[in-house]
DNA sequence: GTTAGCACTCACGCTAAAAGAGTGCTAACG
DNA sequence: CGTTAGCACTCTTTTAGCGTGAGTGCTAAC
């Protein structure tokens, strides 16, 4: 749907106003908001129209006019001026999130604390999925006389570990039989390739040894699993308290959404794109009907690994936030890789 | 001060009612939930008195009272049956706090999360305090031609690991020096020794080495103030919404509160009995004038090493609630100690 | 197509009145 | 003297009424 140049001049005042007051805007603010040399009755028609289309709507007869999701969504794609962050932002982001000598995790923690500090809304971000993830690495640290500790590094830079128990005492046989298995079995192997009936054949494989290696394997795996799973970061669950008007009575069941894991990743996983900005019921979650999503994708080695985005109400500042999600995203990939680069 | 019995059944009375509804209590529907044979001019009578005693207030002239923080104490002191634990009750707890090979992190951010929901209150725990704790072993796994992944085990059963970069090639000599190093100067050291001062030292005595050395050893001492660290977990900070209207404004400052650790942990760690209640001020930080906190102290092997605690509304059901906060305080406190000795 | 003008709608704020809940006090009672 | 019935009193809450103002939609003229 087109709209005349003065039509989205005037859409585009009502969705800035309306981000920044939070009330409905009328003709007459609009008029002296809009360097236009119409009447306001002009204005009110053409927001009629724009109403009439769905861009817009009103609370109630005599009010002035919201945007509706349709009209948000036309301002994002058409309207939006997509000026470039400004150099003291980038500054900011910059400092915001630099750590040394930091894991992925704690990079991807920072950064949803940083970004929920800076925009006032709630972060989220997702780890780096370990699909295309192999075993670099297993070590076995014995601890006690039957206990020893298992730790893996995955080709991701994830470090994972676990103490595991064996049914009888450790020798120095047993762990060079875990070695080896470990050398052919498990090197290099991608880690959703340790499923259960994986497993199954390599213990079958292992005969009489099968019975104390057990423990250490399936260690391993578990390992593997926990090092697979995408985790996700969440900062300033306490900004939604700041909109709360804004989410009405969806407050509650989106903080209580946030803090499950799983929906939030895919609701972060959905999207293909480059980045991408779901407007109130524009994704499936029922809890987000109030909300909007900010989201982008950092790469690692130029692949899509992750997410981070932000999640406020549908009248959130679009034009300066979706940039600096972006940029800080975009920034944390490159952390990411240069870290994960840096033998 | 000492009450006569019936104004304790009238203190009690309320003080469960207005926990209950969360409405002032008056005069008759105090009679109609009390076994008293007395009329509602006599419970007047006696209102006025624990009013006058501080123990009661109301909201204003005409409405019902409500306990004041002193009301809630001597209820809490004196007043509430402490009947044992429901038996299914128990059984919900061991089965909602069952990890089996968890870390001490892990164990603890499932008892918050458990406890949030079982509560509707915020759920706080302090991962075992490292004062006491030993390094019980250190690894080292080259991962790639300079850098290693360093692998810390204290006595307290937490691992900490880190990759850490190297300024020249490895070499095997290095890691042989390295583990000379840790052997003679940090296995069996207390976490707290560890600090710059004996940092300095053993690199100045390391001579021609220390140069290559320095990444390696700083890295185990970051290790160390990390394990050292007691983390806080935190759960259900969603269900500050729940009881939103009896936060008042300070909902947001609570969030925000929470978001902190090192207050939280101060908080928990403030008090030495086995188990304690805050009522409302009773605690020194203003952000929580408006919440009582019930926690309990777990142990392992007989030493006080952490804490578990809720965070509400004045008006908590404390008869239930504190209850279940000390069983399943002393649960995570056998699980901790057994997951620790089973060596 | 634009604009001035005007009737109309509806939330909002204010006031007044009525209802309701609960108290405190007084006087009588056992 | 503690207890109780009765009652006046206080203060919140609810309801209704009414003007005000913001803002619209429509019509007719430009």
């Amino acid at each position: 749907m087109e709209l005349s140049q003065r039509k989205e001049k005037i859409l585009a005042a009502v969705v800035e106003h309306y981000i920044k007051t939070g009330e409905p805007v009328g003709s007459k603010t609009l008029l002296s908001a809009l360097d236009i040399t119409v009447s306001s009755a002009t204005i009110r028609n053409e927001m009629a129209e724009l109403a009439a289309l769905g861009y817009l709507e009103q609370p109630h007869t005599s009010a002035g006019r919201i945007p509706t999701n349709e009209g948000y969504r036309y301002y994002v794609d058409n309207l939006m001026g997509v000026r470039p962050l400004d150099e003291s932002v980038k500054r900011r982001i910059e400092a915001g999130i630099s750590l040394k000598n930091a894991s992925p995790e704690a990079i991807l923690a920072k950064a949803s604390e940083f970004l929920a500090d800076m925009t006032d809304c709630a972060a989220v971000s997702t780890t780096p999925s370990g699909e295309n993830a192999t075993i670099k690495r297993i070590e076995f640290v014995p601890v006690g006389t039957r206990t020893g500790m298992i730790v893996l590094l995955t080709s991701t830079g994830v470090i994972k570990s676990k103490v595991c128990r064996s049914d009888v005492d450790l020798n120095s046989s047993m762990i060079e039989k875990f070695y080896n298995i470990v050398k052919s079995s498990f090197l290099g192997l991608p880690l959703d390739d340790i499923d259960t009936a994986t497993l199954q054949t390599l213990v079958a494989s292992m005969g009489a040894d099968a019975l104390t290696m057990i423990p250490f394997v399936s260690a391993v795996s578990e390992l593997a699993q926990e090092a697979m799973r995408t985790m996700v970061m969440l900062g300033g669950q306490s900004n939604i308290l700041r909109y709360r008007e804004d989410y009405g009575t969806t407050a509650y069941e989106l903080m209580d959404f946030l803090r499950r894991g799983e929906p939030i990743s895919q609701l972060l996983a959905n999207s293909k794109e480059d980045f991408d900005v779901k407007i109130g019921g524009e994704n499936k979650f029922k809890q987000l009907e109030n909300s909007s999503v900010i989201m982008a994708h950092y790469n690692i080695d130029g692949d899509n690994r992750g997410s981070i985005g932000i999640i406020g109400p549908t009248r959130i500042d679009y034009a300066s936030l979706i940039p600096s999600v972006r940029y800080l995203t975009d920034l944390v990939g490159e952390l990411l890789t240069q870290t994960l680069n840096e033998d």
